[in-house]
DNA sequence: GATGAATGAGTGTTCATTCAT
DNA sequence: GATGAATGAACACTCATTCAT
């Protein structure tokens, strides 16, 4: 789902989504590192460009302006390369759903800030999502990956969701759990759509909607104020 | 999306998602159209396990108990024989979703009722959209292809909300079509997850939990019979 | 060379260029006889159209609108139907630079009046000189086929020759069979020229040069009318 | 045509008939250096004896011992190594005809001098040239190359006749650039026939006679020496 | 005889990976 | 460490030929 909510509390013990890293060398003199970085950072844009099975290896240190041999000292396939390159992008996007969150306001406007924050940082991350997606299918790790992620997002709505419902403001009748992977999934879908695949996007609209059609699922009362 | 709600009208007229085909050679012959009909199959086996890319062209002849030269005596690729795989499963998922709808009960009945028929139907063909998922990537005719297809079920879905809002049941500040994609999105997602990732799926939860969402989205009251 | 000039006699012992046939089947019934023909028929359109190494086996009874299989009941092989195909061709090749040959006019004249019927011949006959030079390469029954046509014409050419050096009117002092080899493939050059590939050819022109440097080379005077 | 004559003047501005280059990849190692050139000796051996046609691009690395990809890091096709080879020998060729030309000697003399360096240069790379001819069937960019050979040939022939009537020597009525397409095609068949097909061949004798003819042709006389 | 489907050896091309310099 | 050339297994595709109907 990779979708917010609240969040709130829980700023520790987020389970470790991001697996130890196993490059072939963790380089040892600065101009080693250079490399290494310079290497990471072509891949992203690679990825971005081709996707996960178009890009080939020779296109990574090429990209890099280096030879195409320097890539087996730092890495030993474009799957560990790629690990690394998620792994600054899933980053991003934990901190950024979780930065500054769960304050003020009603309960409909802090679903619609988490939706807002939502799509800002699956917009930045939007190519490596797509190649993340695109190397699930073959590939067990990075599938497993998203289901991490999208387990982490779950138990953040999840939580959210029950704490309204123990409020008396949800629906007491709705599974939190199921309802927070339904809700979770309307909103990733939404933004897949938008910025995977190109499909026309208008912000607020596209916000609003989601919000009105979560908060009212929940049975909240999107246009009251309180 | 590939998700209905009613569409109860406009039984003729749903746009053809299926492009022609452009097959290399029709057999004329019985024994040419067994052959045929055997590599059909053997490649949805085939693709079904293997996914789009992992599947080599010798690995559907193989599969058929044929020689590999006879692949080309029908298709030109890979690309050419999983249209023919797609379309039988898309006419499926069509025909599933619209048989027998829209007749008694309530709205929300309704709403159960298609969703129960769309999950079933996304269960018989999941190999296949998965397949077509991983093509996608890569393929703008198959990326085109699910755009279509979602395209239609977010039609239905559209109509039948406009319908509800005319007679005063459903949210009238709502974006029909957005909430169509909305909702059609969520239900989506979550057969994606249940049958192509194989998450837990509890048919009858998964289904009550979106229905109560879905209903009470649009402003009907899920607890409601009439 | 394929070159002309008297001819004159040896209306008899040409030798035989044409080697026998050894196609796999003559047909004994009128309807094979007739499928046999259609598929030489079809054979010279497409060698004539695509060469010697483009045309695959199934172009011909694809031209011949007959199934693939058939092919193989008359001819063993592209080269075997070629055969019969040039033979065709090389026999109005033959006639068509004898007949009417030798008689009147100035030595002079009859050198154009050849070189005039030997380019008409060529052009009618270009399109399968030109398999015939394609196939030459590789294969050599057409590589022989060639050397004994040239051998053909050298012939006619050299007697020609000696028969204007016994009358004093050409130079003693010339290798009459080298000369005729040079000559007529002087003619041959320019025949190929305008006809396999399509250099300008303005025929009066040409013959009219040709006629000059064969004339003079040999030591007649192209303006003088004895 | 391929033949001389004269040149004398114009050394500097041959027609470039080279088209540039467009190898995949130019080495930039003195190894990678001795690679590439040893896969084009590799393929001149393998032209030379198999013709155009009959070759395999695997023919040609194992002919050079060494790996088959490796053929594909330096060139794309059997096209593009060929070019390589022809432009070789054609380098040859030209200089060979070109060099040391045009000074002593009556003009007979200078003729059979010219028609006796052509053919040295003919035979040194009669290979290259009978696989140029095979290629040229079914390859424009070799049937023109061809043409740009011949023109320039041609070219230099007419302005040997052309000078030799401004001088009186040659007849005034002969075109002159038609009559140097006709005797340049009269040697480069004495020259296909001799060193591409391997009829027999009398240097002496050969040169001689289309020498002889030649410079009647043209309205010399070969037996003065002035 | 005629049909057209089936066969599989032959060839071209790509690219992850290794390794000498 | 960095370089870029060399390797060869893997895969796609063609087409002459055979053969059951």
């Amino acid at each position: 789902m990779v979708t917010p909510l609240s969040n709130s509390s829980r700023r520790a013990a987020e389970p470790s989504v991001l697996p130890p890293d196993t490059a072939v060398a963790q380089p040892t003199t600065p101009r080693g590192r250079r490399t290494r970085n310079a290497l990471v950072h072509a891949a992203r844009e690679v990825f971005e460009e081709q996707g996960f099975h178009s890009t080939k290896i020779a296109d990574i240190p090429r990209r890099a302006a280096m030879a195409h041999g320097t890539f087996y000292t730092y890495f030993d396939s474009k799957h560990a390369i790629f690990r690394e390159v998620v792994n600054a992008a899933m980053g991003d996007l934990f901190q950024a759903t979780r930065s500054g969150l769960g304050d003020g306001g009603s309960p409909v406007e802090r679903i619609r800030a988490a939706n807002t924050r939502y799509f800002a940082a699956y917009a930045r991350n939007a190519g490596v999502l797509r190649a993340i997606e695109e190397a699930s299918f073959r590939d067990p790790y990075f599938h497993d990956l998203l289901a991490q992620i999208r387990a982490v997002f779950v138990d953040r709505i999840t939580i959210g969701i029950r704490r309204l419902q123990d409020q008396g403001l949800a629906d007491p009748k709705l599974d939190a759990e199921r309802a927070a992977a339904s809700l979770g999934g309307m909103a990733e879908q939404a933004a897949r759509h938008a910025f995977l695949f190109g499909d026309s996007f208008v912000e607020d609209l596209t916000v609003d909607t989601l919000t009105r059609l979560w908060a009212r699922g929940i049975g909240l009362d999107p246009d009251s104020h309180d």
